[in-house]
DNA sequence: CCTATTGTGGCCCATTCGGTCCAGAACTTG
DNA sequence: CAAGTTCTGGACCGAATGGGCCACAATAGG
């Protein structure tokens, strides 16, 4: 009966995420938002509600695709191990240095925001919580494959995981030298995993 | 011959510094700023600049007090093996959390505007590396003081103990549980001082 | 083919933004 | 005490902000 959607839902959303993870919360206007996706105001405003609900959906949207993904190559991987080696060094993939100085849509939100939106604080806890939880679990893995020491506590060594991610996160927001980086994230993960006792 | 400032310039920017670190630089205005300033327009303009000068100057200024507290922690400390604890487990040392909420100026300013604003990009890696010196001396004095192994490599210690720190100040930005953050920052805190062999 | 219902886009608005400017106040020097 | 210089607070500005609103378009059901 009603007139259908002319436009592609995730489409705009993604190029709204791409527009606050690039400029953060309240440097973005609508109308950059209202540019990027290509709609007219009622259509946004119709669709999602105001810019703080569109911003939260959208920053659900992102936690919820980072989360799967990390479930997904706990399942998909050959070893629960590779699951933390990629989590730490993941950001250092990218030879230009381009993902590692956009950084994380959570970490930059939860910086900015945490202390005057309870809600994007109560998202990052949520987010960091099943993130160490799926970790707890590869690491639990790892330590039945032999390739961890048994005798370390999967669930601290998952949290002490999330942090040393979170604090290359937060230097690689810097715009150093991505070769740098690299190494100060290997050097985190061999902290992180020693090999297991012989 | 001239008339004299009627304000105390530190005073002044020290309310500021607050102002920016509670709000964030785009969420807090000029209006924000003359009342926790105290300051008529003309006064605040023609003391600091525009907006963005001014934030310029606050961060400055803060990484400057930050880092003329740690060398003066480094220079006073019994031990260096101090140094980089109290480095990486500061923020849990107040029991309200309020202190982990908040933050560090620097960290939530490189996350909402390292992208836009390059000035604030480069004051985080000046920061960063300088910092990273400082430890780097602090963990070579605790490997001849005996409470480190001679080993380890310290300069890329110095860089995991700062890379734990901006994690452990992403995650208590989350208004996490202080109680569950400290234990956090105490097993990353192990992983990065192993006890010397004896 | 007509009607009901929802999507659409842009016009419009009050408010707030960062910043300029200026008239008068306050102080130092001669 | 007079002159010169800087400080001070607020009036004022144009632009941009987030959001409300409405006339019209497009579709589905009768």
């Amino acid at each position: 009966m009603p007139r259908p959607r002319e436009f592609d839902e995730s489409r705009v959303l993604l190029a709204i995420r791409d527009e606050f993870w690039d400029k953060g919360y309240a440097a973005t206007s609508m109308d950059d938002l209202l540019r990027v996706s290509g709609l007219g105001k009622g259509s946004l405003y119709g669709a999602f509600g105001d810019k703080r609900s569109l911003f939260l959906r959208v920053l659900r949207d992102y936690d919820d695709a980072n989360l799967l993904a990390l479930r997904e190559r706990q399942v998909s991987a050959a070893r629960g191990i590779d699951v933390v080696r990629e989590f730490v060094l993941g950001l250092t993939g990218d030879p230009t240095g381009a993902v590692a100085r956009r950084g994380c849509l959570l970490a930059n939100s939860n910086a900015e925001l945490s202390a005057s939106t309870p809600d994007v604080a109560a998202e990052a806890r949520r987010s960091y919580d099943a993130i160490a939880t799926v970790l707890t679990a590869a690491l639990e893995r790892a330590q039945s494959e032999g390739d961890l020491d048994p005798d370390i506590d999967p669930s601290e060594t998952a949290r002490a995981a999330l942090v040393a991610q979170l604090g290359l996160i937060a230097l690689g927001r810097t715009g150093m030298d991505i070769e740098a980086l690299a190494v100060v994230a290997q050097s985190a993960l061999a902290r992180l995993l020693p090999t297991p006792a012989q």
